[in-house]
RNA sequence: GGCCCGUUGGUCAAGCGGUUAAGACACCGCCCUUUCACGGCGGUAACACGGGUUCGAGUCCCGUACGGGUCACCA
């Protein structure tokens, strides 16, 4: 032993600070930097798709750096093409990252398990200033759950002797690296929006920093990786406000400086069986961005909805809930964020995503909604363009369409009872009066536009003494075969065609009749 | 169960010691109208409870209740 293996263990020492400094050198200094640090699980919840908007927002609000980073330390739940999807979300949503795993940056790889090789040297570093420790413990067993059976016990190998420590080592013992931590005074940790907290230490565990299969936890990659990156705000879920504390202990470990905490509350939801609240989850069959625009949601108006959960504008904006990204960008203040949980309402993301419908040009809409259209609508000689224009005031998502315009390729089987409309001021007997006297008219009718047929009924309902609705609601019953429809009978009448106008009038005239 | 957080109408929310307590969704009514929508106008509806502090409290403090989170070699 003696001199050798010490002058190895001087060089080893002197090697790794020079590359701890060459780490340190090369965080960025420059501002504001965020991050977005999703675990590739599959898809992409309500809420992790609020925590990335926020940390977008804050991040260009102040001209800084959004950064995109994948956790996938956990082996166990890895799910392939997870990552595509977290891409292709953030993309849909235009939320656009600096750097990331695509793209590159100074402070990369920014996928944790190509970092592993830091985490441990960190972790060493850690225990070299006995702020952690091995252990050499076996897993812990799955324990059954038992009503407040949460104790906190000590792990003991917290105070294992250095030389057994090195002997296990040497001898390839299996290994977890644990945090110390003080079992006496308390932990202050300011947050953005929650402001001050303080816990007692002796209400903390000692964390597990390291893994036995050498990759970190959760709380220390992100610690470490915040760090290297220069992360200025740290924006997450709520549900990590009770570890905030840890980390702190692990900054003052480290000596580094803490960055701005900024926990944002859940998104929750009213269970539809239960009728309890509870936090939304993709697990309870809860929607999420994916499910969303599968349903017809267009991904503004998801991302404009999502952006009022939990946070709202101040002064003079605060009655306004319309924004786009960039609008967004300007207004986000981190003091507008909320603390109590939201809940998500499908009906007022309905009400956000007709009133984007609408608010596109007719030539956009009658862009979406075509392939919808024609869903249900196959009759090529049916303008989809026409039928759109009907639709835009009259869909809140675009997968309401195709049972709107079923009617047009066939008329439905329908009861004369629906000729009877007291609004209207029809029955059966009337309706088939107008009806008579309205094929002959519409017969005669030379060009077929929507003016001409709108004028010629207008013009006999007058020359009859009758409200137009008492001759046009007979008139669409019979060609619709159904008591709503988009637009009119005017309009349809149009759609349809002279031709099948008349067909489909007689029909409803034999069936008055009959 | 311990610790932490939260609580303004059914929902999202403004408010930051003095307001007739905004606005939006949903709901209801009226108008417009060839059905339904759209649009316009109007309406119902809230500071969880109890103590303080203060001339004055939705706003500050302390309890209670109720919700939520957390207590993994998951994030």
């Amino acid at each position: 032993m003696g001199t050798h293996c010490k002058l190895e263990v001087l060089i080893d020492m002197a090697l790794n600070q020079q590359w701890f400094d060459d780490m340190e050198a090369r965080i960025p200094h420059d501002g504001v930097r965020t991050r977005f640090a999703p675990s590739p699980t599959g898809y992409m919840h309500v809420g992790n798709l609020r925590t990335a908007l926020y940390t977008y927002l804050i991040a260009r609000h102040a001209g800084g750096k959004f950064i995109l980073r994948i956790e996938d330390t956990d082996q166990g739940r890895l799910v392939e093409d997870a990552t595509e999807i977290i891409y292709n979300t953030m993309r849909s949503c235009g939320l656009t990252w600096d750097e990331g795993p695509d793209v590159g940056g100074p402070v990369g790889p920014y996928i944790q398990t190509e970092r592993r090789s830091f985490y441990a040297e960190y972790a060493k570093l850690l225990v070299e200033r006995g702020h952690a420790y091995y252990c050499f413990c076996d897993k812990h067993e799955e324990t059954e759950e038992e009503e407040g059976s949460f104790q906190k016990e000590e792990d003991p190998c917290r105070n294992l002797d250095p030389e057994e420590v090195a002997a296990r080592l040497t001898n390839g013992d299996p290994y977890v690296i644990r945090q110390r931590i003080p079992h006496e005074g308390q932990t202050t940790f300011v947050d953005a929006v929650y402001g001050a907290i303080t816990v007692d230490n002796d209400t903390l565990d000692d964390q597990v920093l390291l893994k036995r299969d050498g990759l970190p936890t959760y709380n220390f990659a992100n610690v470490v990786d915040d760090h290297l990156m220069g992360i200025t705000h740290v924006v997450r879920g709520a549900e990590y406000l009770s570890s905030a504390p840890k980390y702190n202990l692990l900054y003052e470990a480290f000596g580094w400086e803490i960055p701005t905490y900024v926990h944002c509350s859940s998104v929750m939801i009213t269970d539809p069986e239960t009728g309890a609240v509870r936090k939304m989850s993709k697990r309870k069959g809860d929607p999420s961005y994916e499910d969303l625009i599968q349903m017809g949601y267009l991904s503004q108006a998801v991302v404009n909805y999502v952006s009022l959960l939990g946070w709202a504008p101040h002064g003079e904006l605060s009655e306004q809930e319309f924004f786009t990204l960039d609008e967004l960008v300007k207004a986000f203040e981190i003091s507008g964020i909320s603390k109590s949980p939201s809940a998500f309402d499908m009906e007022k993301l309905n009400y956000f995503n007709a009133t984007y419908l609408r608010s596109m040009t007719p030539e956009a809409f009658a862009d979406v909604a075509r392939p919808y259209i024609r869903k249900a609508v196959t009759n090529e000689a049916y303008d989809a363009d026409v039928i759109a224009s009907l639709l835009q005031a009259r869909c809140e998502r675009l997968t309401d369409i195709p049972e709107k315009v079923d009617f047009f390729d066939v008329l439905p089987e329908y009861g004369v009872e629906l000729f009877t409309n007291k609004k209207s001021k029809t029955n059966s007997e009337v309706s088939l009066d107008m009806l008579e006297k309205t094929v002959p008219v519409l017969s005669a009718l030379e060009s077929w536009t929507q003016e001409s047929i709108h004028d010629t009924l207008v013009n006999l309902a007058q020359e009859l003494g009758v409200k137009n609705a008492t001759l046009m609601w007979p008139l669409r019953i019979s060609i619709a075969g159904k008591t709503v429809t988009p637009g009119g009978a005017v309009e349809l009448c149009y759609i349809l065609g002279k031709d099948e106008t008349l067909r489909r009038m007689e029909l409803g005239i034999q069936k008055l009749k009959g």
